[in-house]
DNA sequence: CATTCTGTTGACAACGTTGTCCAGGGCCTA
DNA sequence: TAGGCCCTGGACAACGTTGTCAACAGAATG
């Protein structure tokens, strides 16, 4: 076996390249490039022979090599924290639009909530010089963006701020998202308000918590012990923090629960009991309407899409001082959020 | 400007190579690449020097040049219908968490159902030269893929079955599952049931409809006009449908949903009414269990998963005939499936 | 001391594309 | 016919990396 045929086998199965595509169609081969290219400067029958070469031999352009050559990859990176939660999906659906508007094509990951898996994604990205890069941090500490920005890789914060770097970030306006739905809450007659968050490393979940203290101590409300529960969004967990506060001698009348995940189990565990207990959720969740549960609601779509826009605008070679946006919720009221205490 | 400046700014901005390394650590490149790639035969002295250089300049390996020069890009594409349906969102995570076990990347895309950007999107991941497909078809001609399979790029296609092309399939058992829901029904004393699905231009819609046909043949049921209504899962549309089997003198007193978006409009509108109206959909949804929506459930996790496995070991050198595996689904019964004909 | 062996290192080509630049032919004008 | 221009096409280098191979130093062996 000679080394070109050993060789062959590790590559992408011998794909006809350019050269191949020339010397079938007895043209050059800068020729070819340009009919790939669409350039001007070949007359219809040279482009005829060589699209007829193309077609013959099932050429398609290697990007990998165009990419080195340009320096430009039209992709870039979306790293979020699960595909799989529901607020992400739209998200990542938006981001994905606006990319294709560019030409750009999208690399997605999942950090699982874990700061290391989000730097080895993030760097991996890097790798290969994506053109951007749009993170959900899972960490608070991002320095090791710096020699990526510099070299130049665009990049945007989404839904969380970032940790010791300068760039732009999207967010939601947790604080006043949660400070509105506690507030409607108390507006309905509750003092005894329980607030189920993420884990406190989470920088959305102690806005939120924020949220709920000011919308507390605005009415005059000191929060008692216990009625303030973060951590872990896993069913359990947030199962054992109900039921905590629902027990002993004086159980909250209401809720607030810190993001969809919460919501989705405190729903169900409040299904089970029988006292009525009044809800306001953090995101908005599929069927909440036929449920009737009263949320805040962030527009996963409309972060998407203003981040993806700021991007390009950066690809573009817009430089101005980086930006931070932060984008309103919305109160929904379904009947959950309005209930009476019991 | 010189040219060398001129070029600086189009690429990545300026960032070290691995020759701007060697000089700085005063090595030869290839010793720099032994290096980053921790291949033996390096001094621990002269890798320290070289671990200086990178640290000092921020240099990273740009895997572009990596990807042309060994012919794996290390990264599969995964083209869907869409990244915000909630059936895709797990789908899309169990693929990622295969493909991160073998240490690729996922690049991905939406086809949002139009055959013509499934192409489209398809032939540009080939020309990214991504080892491997992962295909949710939106079209029914598959045979623009034939040179790329040629050439060695794995494809497993999902959900849908390929047209005109042989490749490893990974498929729901749509017919099965929707002759199981329909049955249940027709067990609960129906007669009269709609069936509400997907555009026929879909293969899982047809299989559905079939299942339905099924057991509607096997109980001696005569499928009357107006019974079966297929087309987009607009609202409007679905709405429109349900509305009409539910109108005129012998209406409908359960119906069968095709697939998960059109359940969630289904339930919408059978809320609004008073006569109660039995519902099996396709699909499981998040909180239908509170809502207490039956439903045939397909698990999208085992299926991206599964895919992602097929899609691996051909990349592995499997090379054994096509395959095409079908998972089973699940009836599960909650309420809304088991009313009784009103 | 000559020889072989081992382990470290670097020079060089190659991957497939695109940018630059020049050659050659046809056409127009003087 | 000579001179100039425009248009098409091709030769060649470069992008940043990795595989191959050879050179070299030092250790081990005869």
């Amino acid at each position: 076996m000679d080394r070109t045929a050993r060789h062959s086998e590790t590559r992408y199965g011998n794909r006809p390249t350019m050269k191949d595509v020339a010397a079938r169609a007895g043209v050059g081969l800068k020729t070819v490039s340009r009919v790939v290219n669409s350039e001007p400067g070949v007359t219809p029958d040279t482009e005829r022979r060589v699209q007829e070469a193309i077609e013959a031999l099932g050429f398609r352009r290697n990007d990998s090599a165009r990419v080195l050559r340009k320096g430009r990859t039209a992709s870039i990176g979306l790293v979020l924290e699960d595909l799989a939660d529901p607020f992400y999906g739209p998200l990542s659906r938006a981001v994905e639009e606006v990319a294709r508007a560019h030409g750009a094509l999208l690399i997605n990951g999942s950090s699982a909530e874990d700061p290391e898996r989000e730097q080895e994604l993030v760097l991996a990205l890097c790798a290969r010089r994506v053109d951007g890069l749009i993170v959900i941090p899972a960490g608070d500490d991002h320095r090791y963006l710096e020699p990526e920005i510099k070299a130049g890789i665009a990049t945007v914060f989404v839904d969380r701020p970032a940790g010791h770097v300068d760039v732009d970030m999207v967010l939601s306006d947790s604080f006043g998202g949660s400070r509105e739905g506690v507030a409607h809450l108390i507006a309905h007659g509750h003092r005894r308000i329980g607030f189920i968050g993420d884990q406190p490393r989470i920088h959305t979940a102690t806005e939120r918590l924020r949220g709920y203290h000011a919308a507390m101590a605005d009415a005059g409300i000191t929060v008692a012990d216990g009625w303030v529960s973060l951590g872990s969004t896993e069913p359990e967990r947030v199962r054992m923090a109900v039921e905590e506060m629902l027990s002993g001698p004086e159980p909250v009348t209401a809720m607030f629960a810190g993001n969809n995940r919460v919501t989705v189990t405190v729903v169900r565990v409040l299904a089970e009991r029988e006292r009525p207990v009044a809800l306001v959720g953090f995101d908005d969740i599929e069927l909440a309407d036929l449920l009737g549960i009263t949320v805040i609601s962030q527009d996963a779509a409309a972060v998407g899409r203003t981040a993806a826009e700021h991007l390009f605008r950066r690809l573009d070679g817009a430089d101005h001082a980086t930006a931070r946006v932060e984008l309103p919720t919305t109160l929904i009221p379904r009947g959950s959020g309005e209930l009476p205490p019991a």
